[in-house]
DNA sequence: AGCTCAACTTAGAATCGTAATG
DNA sequence: CATTACGATTCTAAGTTGAGCT
């Protein structure tokens, strides 16, 4: 029986498994019934013993309660490289001090005076205590765990049970940003049930709050998918609880995300054609924009929102390069038109690439930097709206995000057709596999810092390799007893091939994180026709999560899928 | 056209749990 | 049996998009 019913089997034959599928939805309604049981709220704060002790000026102090809370916050993070940080220090202790009693206000007022070493050693020490914990005591806990889960994790949504993503509110704490974050360090508020917007169908159980407090308000909207939402402090934007990606929704919505991609294959040759010749056109806006594209296109940029200044850290994308974020070489390497380009991107990752362009596109570049300043804007004629109106009119549901999907999935799908070798071992075929994921992490630029362990680890299997090495049994052997050793051979050797596939694909994913890409930018049926394919099973390609998120994928592809 | 904001996807780091290893 | 290593899972920040407003 299939997993999804509700996608029949319409990828043979819609017309006839139309009646499989429920109930077509109005435009934009995204439900028809949905129950749960609100957020699980974070542990109320359990006070330090007496004996944890805050020293100010080296002394003792006992403080209050609220402020005690919020000083064990930076305690636990002393040993973190944040805490370190000028603009991090700053923030906390401001944030610190506007929530401690006059009296305490009055006492301390240099962050320099005060000493957290003993509680975060109590922290150190808990923690350690728990991990020293008996097979019975941690069987406990993971019950009651377990319990919250099964209370709190789940809700009904037409009917089917779904597993909800993130069911907890975020605790209190200090807020840390990525990169040079300019809000590092404040106090990221407790979230209370007087915060907090409930969405649920009118006739459903509606969740109750925690005794003696009252939800900020309930709402009954089915064109939205949340069930729960708050106002984060730091930065005044929402929060949302919603459904795992294992969800029917969730599936679905990913499902429509390839197929709009799909639809991008048919198109893109027509695209590129018109942004070439836009390089040309005399409106300047037009050029930019067509520079822009090819950006997005060849090189996998994001979109680029301008960003308000001082409220995050400095970052950007495509349509919002500035000018020195680029530096044009008409001869580099042995190459013509070159654009190294070097900037922070999402998650203050670096972006850093020498690439060589279009003739057309060098002389572009040019006219767009000359007479500017290093700060201002690349693209001044162009941002994501204008960008993304533009796309919409090539094609339904085109937007800038769908050519990193777009050229994601067709990279893995042509990479995989080169790299595969139908006679290698699975393992073999597996090293192949990575490789292609690998390719494209390396477009969309997936970066991970190196594992603290790498080193370590990779000499660990180097090890390995040369003591089985020493294992193999030699030809100079009198050829009887060689013969003999035959099976231990081929096992040796077999073991051997596999550790250096293995030391290979370890080596060459030190920097690069696949999981990104592999979650959000490939077709999952390019995989699961591959796996069918070449005999590999798919749970050598995807976990149990990752199986579960992609049901509907491998409910429907077979191994002639093509994107 | 430009701005703001809600809603949703995408992202790497931190933490957890378990299998491999000694 | 204890420790280590590593994959799985959790966490939540940081993007994109488009609607609605002026």
């Amino acid at each position: 029986p299939s997993l999804f019913p509700w996608l029949g089997c319409s990828h043979r034959s819609s017309s006839i498994c139309l009646r499989w599928e429920e109930e077509k939805k109005e435009d934009g309604v995204k439900w028809t019934q949905l129950e749960h049981r609100g957020p699980y709220f974070a542990p109320v704060y359990e006070p330090l013993p007496d004996d944890v002790r805050f020293y100010y000026d080296g002394k003792p102090l006992k403080l209050s309660l609220a402020t005690e809370e919020i000083a064990t916050f930076y305690a636990k993070m002393l040993d973190h490289e944040y805490t370190t940080k000028e603009i991090f220090q700053n923030n906390f202790f401001n944030d610190w001090r506007k929530e401690m009693t006059s009296d305490e206000q009055k006492i301390i007022k240099d962050l320099d005076k005060c000493d957290f070493r003993e509680i975060h050693k109590y922290f150190v020490d808990k923690s350690e205590a728990r991990k020293a914990l008996s097979k019975e005591e941690k069987q406990k806990l993971k019950e009651e765990a377990d319990k919250i889960q099964e209370e709190y994790g789940y809700c009904i949504l037409d009917g089917h049970r779904e597993k909800i993503g993130n069911f907890k509110t975020e605790p209190p704490g200090l807020f840390r940003g990525r990169g040079d974050h300019p809000k590092m360090g404040m106090l990221k508020k407790r979230i209370m049930p007087e915060d907090v917007v409930i969405n649920c169908s009118k006739d459903s159980k509606i969740p109750e709050p925690p005794e003696g407090h009252k939800w900020k308000e309930v709402r009954f909207d089915n064109t939205v998918t949340w069930l729960a939402s708050w106002t984060e402090n730091i930065q005044n934007t929402l929060k949302y609880i919603m459904l795992n990606p294992s969800s029917k929704l969730k599936g679905e919505k990913d499902w429509q995300k390839y197929e709009v991609a799909r639809r991008l294959k048919d198109v893109v040759h027509k695209i590129r054609a018109q942004y070439r010749i836009d390089w040309k056109s005399k409106e300047m806006k037009k050029r930019q924009r067509a520079v822009a594209l090819y950006f997005i296109d060849k090189l996998a940029l994001r979109a680029g929102n301008e960003k308000e200044e001082g409220e995050t850290a400095d970052t950007v994308g495509c349509c919002s390069l500035r000018v020195e974020h680029i530096r044009l070489h008409p001869q580099l390497d042995g190459q013509e038109h070159v654009v190294e380009f070097d900037f922070l991107g999402k998650d203050s990752i670096r972006y850093y690439n020498k690439v060589s362009v279009e003739k057309m596109v060098f002389k572009n570049l040019q006219l767009f930097m000359k007479n500017k300043d290093p700060s201002d804007d690349l693209f001044d004629r162009l941002n994501t709206s204008i960008l993304n109106r533009h796309l919409q009119s090539l094609m339904d549901g085109l937007s800038a995000k769908v050519f990193r999907t777009y050229n994601a999935s067709i990279t893995l799908q042509e990479q995989l057709k080169a790299l595969t070798n139908s006679e290698d071992n699975v393992a073999g075929k597996l090293l192949s596999y990575n490789r292609a994921n690998r390719a494209v992490a390396i477009l969309c630029n997936h970066q991970r810092s190196t594992p603290k362990t790498f080193e370590k680890s990779m000499q660990n299997l180097q090890a390995k390799v040369r003591q089985t090495k020493l294992r193999v049994p030699r030809p100079d052997l009198t050829s009887d007893l060689f013969l003999k050793k035959k099976k231990l051979l081929k096992r040796l050797e077999e073991q051997l091939a596999k550790l250096n596939v293995q030391a290979t694909d370890k080596e060459e994913n030190k920097q690069i994180a696949l999981g990104t890409s592999k979650l959000n930018y490939l077709d999952p049926r390019i995989s699961i026709a591959w796996c069918k394919k070449f005999g590999v099973p798919i749970e050598k390609i995807y976990n149990k999560t990752q199986r579960e998120k992609f049901a509907w994928a491998i409910d429907m592809a077979d191994e002639d899928f093509e994107f």
